[in-house]
DNA sequence: AGGCAATACTG
DNA sequence: CAGTAT
DNA sequence: GCCT
């Protein structure tokens, strides 16, 4: 029945990527399992896809067998950029479903063709996708509340409360100071500020937005439980708003205006939306205008390109955020075959990993070398390896450019191709033979021990650019702007992620080998990954 | 009043 | 060029 | 929305 409808039946438990079954108890399953890292389901829901002639969630049908849910304790949901909407209350999807008998079967885990068999890489299931908030209870908001009994320790004396703590470097540029994961004293307050922050970014205020970033960042790194307004007022970054904002909060727990979208429909709709990768404020807002009110409505009526469908249908696993020991084991698996492919590789873990996060939604990862070699295709080498070895499930974004070599031949096609105006295509492929950027890739990983997808993100750099990459995706993204603002405006410097250079004429290049030497080169105290968190 | 990080790909 | 991604 |  699988192969008669486009599915493939795995030899052995382990090559399978999703396991059927009609035993009934989760025992007797248990003692038949040999491969706990996919989906178990009851073997209805092969039938009744037949009838239906789709693939069908599987939510309905999965069973439940792992005891040591996979889902993390207390969930506070991330620092940065991710939403500070606590959304779901740990989505215990699987109530009562037991069934009988077994039977297992399912894709292959090697292969990958780009017929339909793509779709059974996809849906865990999950009520995200059919999730409405129409009637919906309010969300809670969940902060990260490290000091529950706060004071004490500092605040030594001279608490003149409405002076900022003497400790605290009151800079605009974020990167002058540490910032933790969390506010020690402030937490409840952020997380209002990150309601509104992200209430301007679906409103395409964008400057509002990073006004909002501003603060939080400043409050984050403010080392002691804000007292009053006027000491608010006097933090860079806190303006007439905000200030008023604190001062209402300070009186009465709360943010009104930031409650209020707790439970405001649309921008929880448009919240939902935006978590999608290829769905940016302008898509949300086109569907909520056109009607849509669930992704899967999305899915069923719009007209979406293949990157944002798959989007859509990766969010029910890209959604659970990975603890460090999930993020470990497939940094594990890139190292090891950066190792086979060229034993020269470096494989350095960045992104929150690296700033210490307990939970990512993501993993960033710098392949560079530990000596001088040739990384051109280096990239494709990597993802043909990882998708041969069945780790990579879909590339969602791919750099094309490349060290020269490949690229050239791409322009030189191209100039082929478009006689037309010559100058423009030589003018261009200039500019891009220079290396702007480095090569990249945005993929979906299959996490072996649990069976859930993934976005891993890897960027080549070469031996030189390895100090800048890291550097650059570590963030947080606010670290970054503030860092190369800094760079501009006060050492008239140019950074980014491949290179260092000076902006007076003779431009030239300041060359760095490690992390610290770009803090040294532009004069700032060294922060360390872990405080990077603006 | 001007500026807010910096770049690359897609359609 | 507008939109999205990092 | 806030700083210069």
């Amino acid at each position: 029945m699988i192969q008669r409808n486009g599915g493939e039946l795995a030899q052995t438990q382990r090559s399978a990527d999703l396991l059927l079954t009609s035993l009934k108890s989760s025992s007797r399953i248990k003692r038949h399992l040999k491969n706990r890292q996919v989906p178990i389901a009851d073997i209805r829901w092969l039938k009744d896809c037949v009838k239906e002639k789709e693939l069908l969630p599987l939510d309905k049908y999965s069973i439940p067998v792992d005891d040591v849910s996979s889902r993390s304790t207390h969930d506070t949901s991330s620092t940065d950029s991710q939403g500070g909407s606590g959304d779901d209350k740990q989505s215990h999807a699987n109530k009562g479903n037991d069934i009988n008998k077994q039977s297992h079967t399912s894709k292959d885990s090697s292969n990958e063709n780009k017929r339909d068999s793509d779709n059974y890489y996809l849906p865990k299931s999950s009520d995200i996708l059919t999730k409405e908030f129409a009637n919906a209870e309010p969300d809670v908001l969940s902060y990260e509340d490290t000091d529950s009994s706060n004071d004490e320790s500092n605040s030594n004396d001279d608490g003149d409360s409405d002076d900022i703590d003497p400790n605290y470097n009151n800079t605009r540029y974020e990167c002058l100071r540490p910032t933790p994961l969390r506010s020690k004293h402030n937490g409840k307050l952020v997380a209002y500020l990150r309601l509104l922050e992200k209430a301007r970014e679906l409103e395409t205020n964008d400057k509002s937005a990073l006004a909002y970033r501003h603060a939080i960042s400043a409050i984050k790194a403010y080392p002691r439980k804000i007292q009053s307004e006027d000491e608010a007022g006097k933090i860079k970054g806190i303006g007439s708003k905000i200030k008023e904002l604190t001062r209402i909060y300070l009186e009465t727990g709360k943010v009104p205006e930031a409650e209020a979208l707790l439970s405001d429909e649309e921008f929880r709709t448009l919240d939902l939306f935006n978590k999608c990768f290829g769905v940016g404020p302008a898509t949300g807002k086109a569907w909520w205008d056109m009607g849509y009110r669930t992704l899967q409505q999305v899915l069923d009526h719009g007209t979406l390109s293949n990157t944002v469908r798959l989007g859509i249908q990766l969010l029910p696993d890209f959604i659970i955020p990975m603890k460090r020991s999930d993020v470990e084991e497939l940094i594990d698996i890139v190292e090891t075959q950066a190792a086979s492919v060229n034993d020269q590789l470096l494989v350095t873990p960045v992104g929150g990993y690296r700033r210490g996060k307990q939970q990512s939604g993501d993993l960033d990862i710098v392949i560079s070398s530990k000596q001088e070699i040739d990384m051109s295709d280096i990239l494709l080498s990597m993802i043909d390896r990882l998708k041969s070895q069945g780790y990579i499930k879909h590339v969602l974004w791919k750099s094309r450019i490349g060290p020269s070599t490949k690229q050239d031949r791409l322009h030189k096609q191209r100039a082929a191709d478009t006689d037309d105006n010559e100058d423009q295509v030589i003018s261009k492929s200039f500019r891009r033979s220079g290396f702007d950027e480095l090569p990249k890739a945005f993929t979906c990983f299959m996490q072996p021990s649990t069976g859930i997808s993934r976005q891993v993100d890897l960027i080549i750099a070469s031996f030189e650019e390895y100090p800048t990459a890291v550097l650059g995706w570590t963030g947080s993204r606010q670290f970054e702007r503030s860092i190369r603002d800094y760079a501009k405006k006060e050492k008239n410097i140019k950074l980014s992620s491949h290179q260092m250079i000076t902006r007076s004429m003779p431009e030239r290049r300041i060359s760095v080998t490690n992390e610290k030497d770009i803090f040294d080169a532009l004069d700032i105290p060294f922060i360390s990954p872990q405080n990077r968190n603006c």
